[in-house]
DNA sequence: TTTTGAGTTGTTCGA
DNA sequence: GTCGAACAACTCAAA
């Protein structure tokens, strides 16, 4: 019987820049790829709206797959189990995937790779999912980064591997199996008028985004209804575009285009971001569960099932949140700026544990990522690297005139104010009586009053993290 | 080993 | 309305 290669994917759902599936195919004989709806303790299921989009990759992946002449398999399981069938049934000789680096995770793979070897089969793993692999960027002192500029200035200095092209044809092609476990969630019909998936899409994002949106990125990005983001966030979370990939695609253009260099090295450093949100995921035990920085372990975070429920369904009173948390469940996504304002008060003014919104939102998020999620939520929470100072507590209505000023964003979200001048827009409880009639706005009745008072709550924020 | 400069995204208050 | 200072001190990273 001839040798099959086996490539387990998992937040890898390419085929280009895939060092996998490439050692798969340069093997002799025939590829299986495979991906695992995973039961395993310790890899973190995706939420609801990750799973939609993961089913749509999924699909994607296996049309491209056939393409190429691959055969495909969705299974759901234990993947040690399903790994030693699968070995088993098809005279599997070599087991190859890309890195993950939860500690969950990499236990998995550590116990699936051993029983590998010591059952004679080839395994190698590979560097994919990161501009620089964890463990091998430290401070002079060889310990992880804690800062994020000194960690941006040493990644940009480092060569980043040119991204492999797409593998070639494989030699055999049999019917795929497509992910019969998927259900389709409620909310699938709305999420899927917003995205296109898959990796395909993934390139022309990001081509759209250099030719046409980099140039206004470093202004444009705090600006909810402004179209400056890359939105490449779901994309880069199921890999269907690898980090090395936008580096090199963002570099070549810099270099070709000198006036946009600027504008690119602002973008390539929010990609920085992200290695370093998974270089902290690598070094640091559990961030999903532990504050990276031990005091804020003695918090006595408020207990309020009400706040919760009303920050999570967009009823807090307080516009450009309420915006926020009503694009987040109609869409899978929030805008970067918008999703700061809504964490800050939910730590802050709330002061509400930060792990419940960050499991709100890998809940929502179509791009709920296991490092940048819990990163991000306790940098603003205060608890994680490089984080916010304690006394940085955006105000909702100083920051919606900001960066809402004409406030298409609030009315676009909660268009039950959207008669309201924009004076008043995001402070509508402090609105003249006529005012508030002229736009058919009764607080309490047509829009909640705010269900926190933002001064008071700011010191009492200000006080609890001044007792740590 | 010690020193030094610096640190993603803010708000408020008072001059 | 505009502007600078205060809000704290700490830890990090490199010289």
């Amino acid at each position: 019987m001839k040798s099959t290669s086996l490539v387990w994917l998992r937040n890898d759902l390419r085929l280009a820049d895939n060092p996998a599936l490439s050692a798969a195919t340069r093997r002799e004989g025939r590829t299986i790829v495979l991906y695992i709806d995973e039961t395993a303790i310790g890899v973190r299921p995706p939420g609801a709206a990750a799973r939609w989009w993961l089913h749509n990759s999924l699909q994607a992946l296996e049309a491209d797959l056939a393409g190429l002449g691959i055969d495909f398999t969705v299974r759901h399981g234990d993947p040690a189990l399903i790994i030693a069938e699968m070995v088993a049934d098809e005279a599997v000789s070599a087991v190859f995937w890309n890195r993950r680096y939860a500690a969950g995770e990499r236990a998995v793979d550590a116990a699936i790779k051993a029983a590998l070897i010591s059952s004679g089969v080839t395994t190698e793993s590979f560097g994919a999912n990161v501009l620089v692999e964890p463990w091998d960027i430290a401070t002079g002192q060889d310990k992880p980064y804690s800062v994020f500029t000194p960690f941006w200035k040493t990644l940009k200095q480092r060569p980043i591997a040119q991204p492999l092209p797409r593998p070639d044809a494989g030699i055999s092609r049999q019917a795929n199996q497509v992910d019969d476990h998927y259900k389709e969630p409620a909310w699938a019909e709305k999420l899927s008028g917003h995205w296109y998936v898959g990796e395909a899409a993934a390139r022309r994002t990001l081509a759209d985004f250099l030719d046409h949106r980099v140039d206004a990125y470093p202004e444009g990005r705090d600006f909810p209804d402004c179209e400056a983001t890359s939105g490449l966030s779901p994309h880069l979370r199921f890999g269907e575009i690898s980090p090395r990939q936008i580096w090199h695609a963002a570099s070549m253009v810099a270099q070709m285009a000198p006036e946009k260099a600027a504008a690119i090295d602002k973008f390539l450093s929010e990609l920085a971001w992200r290695d370093f949100s998974y270089h902290q995921l690598y070094h640091r035990c559990d961030i999903a569960r532990e504050p990276m920085q031990a005091k804020y372990a003695t918090m006595s975070w408020r207990q309020s099932a009400d706040d919760l429920a009303a920050w999570k369904s967009g009823q807090t009173g307080l516009p450009i949140i309420d915006a926020g948390m009503r694009e987040l469940w109609e869409t899978g996504t929030m805008h970067n700026r918008v999703r700061m304002l809504v964490a800050s008060l939910l730590t802050k003014n709330l002061l509400i544990d930060w792990r419940l919104g960050e499991q709100w939102f890998w809940e929502c998020l179509v791009d709920g990522d296991v490092a940048s999620n819990p990163a991000s939520w306790q940098w603003v929470a205060g608890s994680g690297l490089d984080a916010a100072p304690y006394f940085r507590i955006f105000n909702p209505v100083t920051q919606g005139g900001r960066f809402d000023a004409e406030g298409s964003y609030v009315r676009l979200w909660v268009p039950e104010l959207a008669a309201l001048p924009d004076k008043w827009l995001h402070n509508p409880w402090e609105a003249p009586a006529e005012v508030l009639s002229a736009a058919g706005v009764k607080i309490g009745e047509t829009y909640p009053a705010p269900i926190v008072d933002l001064k008071a709550s700011r010191t009492r924020a200000l006080e609890a993290a001044a007792a740590l």
